[in-house]
RNA sequence: GGGGGCAUGGCGGAAUGGUAGACGCAGCGGACUUAAAAUCCGCAGGUCGCAAGACUGUGGGGGUUCAAGUCCCCCUGCCCCCA
């Protein structure tokens, strides 16, 4: 015989998540008068098939706010679904041979079902799942509006060819060494067509629209603003000349952010790939420019623009123009300038910028100062460049002039005498979405030699994934082996034409997955307009900030782009974002060895020692991973303490946008709370009380009279708590004080609640219950069930409206005012609340509190906050 | 190197310019128990003191203010992003 009294979370959660999915607790209304609507979204998951901690934390952040925004009255939408293309399917492919399709949807069974015991209000009716075919059907629909637009476009481009599996890697594939992760072979850099999407044509929306987001942390939009990278400056064309000073009809164009410093220049260099490299090398370079070429060529960008490591480069003999002033300049090459940042060509003026400063002390290049800072007459140089503001000297006519000024003066001459023009450059490029692999969204178009590239026509979308294809892991993309598949006819002119064979970037589908969900089941079109504007804006979006630039970079760009194609009404996606810290777990290390030592291994925690060697190890906490043993499995956790306490451990532990430190004690704590809070309602049930009555039985006590005392304080931190937890959750989100309060308010209750009548018991016992609804809704609707609040059984705590906090209640008759001499605190004085200022002044004077510390004198000065302090100021 | 953020007890963390350390974890003392666990009550920044209390205290230094963890300037350390 189980003990009725005891709180048993694996026996309630389980029954309530059943009992929730029959009432249909958790469907969306798409439509109901009066009610607002609201959308709570979660970064959906890659279906690695278990579910972590970082996840945990994640969707519940987002239930929470979904579950206030229903007790708020709002109807809400709070999807989940599978960004489920990538490469993990496809390498289970190529090591086990199992089918990507099985394996993901044997994963995506297993998350969900991990998911489901959290306890989330999701409604699974409107799951999404990126590679089944009813979803990326659209993903390709979308793909063809982008191509009808312009925006997608295909070009060479450079890509990491493994010679040894003979296959294209992505670049996380490759590690630090260059090498490939699964032959270890060197990659090489590989030229082949590729499709990108033009974002750079929205780089100035993208930026513009970023103070829009007041809801998003600061940091997310600087780390955009800076991805975006646009600066202002100039084009500036360099004739090629030849030995005798003559043009020779080439020109070089550079982009530089400081035509200020035209006449400091006294190179320019080329990327090695810059087109014109060939032709101005001349014979007697040509040997080592074709040797640096090949060097550079299999260097990562990172490498080749690395601070740390010395520019190098090499002169290709043949020389340009100054254009302001004539003057021959050589002309090199270097790695630290790439061919696709502007154009590939740069110039260089060592005094006042720092990779042109050290390049010129590597090569002997002169320096020449053409900025002088402002009040002094030359810079000492020689410790490095100048590169801030100043006066132009050495410049002919523009001398004199502060430097800002001399950019628009230069940039005008450049463009009055044609030798130049104005011009915005962005860092951001374009989004190159071709993957030569299996496992991703096909790209919907067919290539025909007459034709040229056909789009798939939308009526024979989807173009679905060939099954059962062999994976070797070796050569191309394994869609191009298939013959059968890839040999199609032509949608123009019917002859034989072949398929595209690369895939779609995963970051495709999962940058409108958030548009689907407003319309999931729609089969003409990716979603209708009306649903579309129906719900978005998504109102919270919740999810790590590793994607603070990619995927919400891209998203946004889609929003533009399908904003500008009429298919949807707003510019934004995503109107408020949280980003959630990292959940870290205890971690020890042997600084010897530097091997990790699971905890489990560790015998005292209080003094960590390695097991066999005897060593004391180092502690600390660190994201939860395999190969640092330091994981914590949330099925586990559920499994010993239910879904409710983990939920509450992880909302109370940090705030939300902070890192989290997994303590099995504090997991306790919280195991501990939600049994008092048992105990609390179970006397209270023991004593009689029932919620049961006529409705509302439970609703606010009238005015405070006749109150007891104890009653008083009782309500008062009833209402107090009311007033805290609501504004906790509104703007700023701070779960971690909410819970404080609902524990402040069980203190309080466990003190008071005995000695009230029914009446302010059972608004009390109300309260809490619906202020931890959010937090704990298994166990707040267990108890709302056991005081009898929902006979029927048909009904749920959750469908309650959440309290308002009645000002009466907060009302005391007395206050305690603090007492400073000279701005210290010297004491408290209890005193009527409502004494106006003059009363709190003379009370203070009065007090023991002044006799001792004035010592008979009276302050110079006094200063009264009503409510909260004197302070005398001798 | 540039940009941004952070620094509060043994620990996680609270504090509209107004009693620093709420709430919790760990700890200590007590009650209950044959005992332990659980539970309940209490203590708890540091120094000095039997106590009352005093002094001191939010990384360091300066400033503004009747009053500074909070605002301003400088410094140190750590973290993140971009190079």
């Amino acid at each position: 015989m189980s003990d009725p009294s005891r709180y048993r979370p694996q026996e309630i959660e389980a029954q309530w998540q059943q009992r929730w999915e029959q009432l249909g607790q958790h469907a969306t209304q798409d439509e109901e008068e009066g009610r607002e609507p609201y959308y709570a979204l979660s970064m959906f998951p890659y279906p690695s098939g278990t579910l972590h901690m970082g996840h945990v934390r994640n969707y519940v952040i987002t239930d929470v706010i979904a579950r206030v925004q229903r007790l708020r009255g709002r109807r809400v939408l709070h999807p989940m679904g599978w960004d489920a293309f990538g490469l993990p399917a496809e390498n289970a492919a190529i090591e086990r041979g199992v089918d990507p399709t099985v394996w993901t949807d044997r994963n995506i069974a297993q998350m969900r079902g991990q998911l489901q015991r959290l306890g989330l209000s999701i409604d699974w009716s409107r799951e999404v799942t990126t590679c089944h075919s009813d979803y990326y059907r659209w993903t390709q629909w979308l793909f063809l509006q982008f191509l009808e637009a312009g925006l997608a476009y295909q070009q060479d481009a450079t890509v990491n060819w493994d010679p040894v599996d003979q296959t294209v890697l992505a670049n996380e594939q490759v590690d630090g060494e260059g090498r490939s992760w699964r032959s270890g072979a060197l990659v090489e850099k590989r030229k082949l067509r590729q499709w990108f999407l033009k974002i750079t044509a929205y780089a100035d929306q993208l930026l513009d629209d970023l103070p829009q987001l007041e809801g998003w942390p600061e940091r997310v939009r600087t780390m955009q603003a800076n991805w975006i990278g646009r600066s202002t400056g100039a084009e500036l064309h360099f004739a090629v000349i030849d030995g005798e000073g003559q043009p020779r009809g080439e020109q070089i164009t550079v982009f530089t952010t400081r035509p200020d410093t035209l006449f400091g220049v006294s190179y320019v260099v080329l990327a090695p790939e810059h087109p014109l490299v060939a032709s101005l090398t001349t014979a007697e370079h040509q040997l080592v420019v074709e040797a640096f070429c090949d060097l550079v060529k299999n260097e990562s960008e990172q490498e080749r623009t690395a601070d740390d490591r010395p520019k190098r480069g090499v002169p290709l003999g043949s020389l340009v123009r100054n254009p302001a002033n004539g003057e021959p300049i050589p002309l090199w090459i270097a790695d630290y300038v790439l061919a696709d940042y502007g154009t590939g060509a740069v110039m260089g003026v060592p005094a006042h910028d720092h990779r042109d400063f050290q390049f010129a002390r590597r090569y002997a290049l002169p320096v020449r100062q053409v900025i002088i800072p402002e009040g002094s007459d030359e810079h000492a140089y020689e410790a490095g460049a100048w590169t801030e503001s100043g006066v132009l000297i050495h410049s002919g006519r523009f001398d004199g002039l502060p430097n800002g000024e001399a950019k628009r003066a230069i940039t005008a001459a450049a463009e009055a005498e044609g030798w130049g023009q104005a011009k915005v450059q962005y860092r951001l490029r374009d989004w190159l979405i071709s993957r030569q692999r299996y496992w991703g969204c096909p790209i919907p178009v067919i290539h025909c030699e007459t034709c040229g590239v056909v789009p798939v026509p939308a009526d024979q979308l989807p173009v679905e994934l060939p099954r059962d294809v062999a994976f070797s892991g070796k050569g191309a993309s394994p869609l191009a082996q298939l013959e059968d598949w890839v040999t199609v006819a032509c949608p123009c002119c019917a002859q034989k034409a072949r398929r595209e064979t690369d895939t779609m970037d995963t970051f495709m589908c999962s940058s409108w997955y958030y548009l689907r969900y407003s319309d999931p089941g729609n089969t003409s079109l990716p979603f209708s307009r009306a649903a579309v504007d129906r719900w978005l804006p998504v109102d919270q979006y919740v999810g790590g900030i590793e994607h603070a630039i990619l995927h919400l970079l891209y998203s946004r760009f889609f929003t533009k782009v399908l904003r500008d194609r009429g298919l949807l009404g707003f510019d934004e996606p995503f109107t408020r974002l949280l980003t959630q810290g990292m959940v870290q777990g205890i971690t020890y290390k042997n600084p010897h060895s530097g091997k990790y030592i699971a905890p489990a291994d560790v015998a005292d925690p209080s003094d960590p020692r390695d097991p066999i060697t005897g060593q004391v190890l180092e502690v600390f906490y660190e994201k939860m991973s395999k190969s640092k043993f330091n994981g914590v499995d949330p099925a586990a956790v559920i499994d010993r303490y239910g879904a409710d306490t983990a939920r509450m451990f992880i909302l109370f532990k940090a705030p939300p946008e902070k890192d989290l430190e997994w303590d099995d004690a504090d997991v306790e704590g919280q195991f501990r709370f939600l049994q008092r809070l048992w105990r609390l309602v179970d006397s209270a049930h023991a004593r009689g009380l029932r919620l049961d009555a006529a409705a509302g039985s439970w609703l606010p006590v009238n005015g405070g009279e006749g109150l007891t005392p104890a009653e008083r304080d009782l309500r008062r931190a009833v209402h107090t708590a009311i007033a805290a937890i609501s504004d906790d959750l509104d703007g700023d989100y701070q779960f971690n004080t909410a819970v404080s309060e609902l524990m402040k308010l069980s203190n309080a209750m466990g003190d008071h609640l005995e000695g009230a009548s029914d009446g302010v018991a059972r608004e009390a016992l109300a309260t809490l219950l619906i202020l931890l609804a959010p937090f704990a809704p298994h166990l707040a609707e267990e108890l709302w069930q056991k005081l009898g609040a929902n006979s029927d059984g048909q009904s749920s705590l959750h469908n309650q409206a959440w309290p308002l906090a009645d000002a009466s209640a907060l009302v005391r008759a007395t206050l305690p005012l603090v007492i400073q001499v000279q701005g210290k605190m010297r004491g408290t004085l209890e005193v009527p609340a409502d004494a106006d200022a003059a009363t709190l002044e003379q009370l203070a004077l009065e007090s023991d509190v002044a006799a001792k510390w004035l010592e008979g004198k009276s302050p110079r000065r006094v200063i009264v906050v009503p409510g909260k302090l004197v302070n005398l100021v001798p």
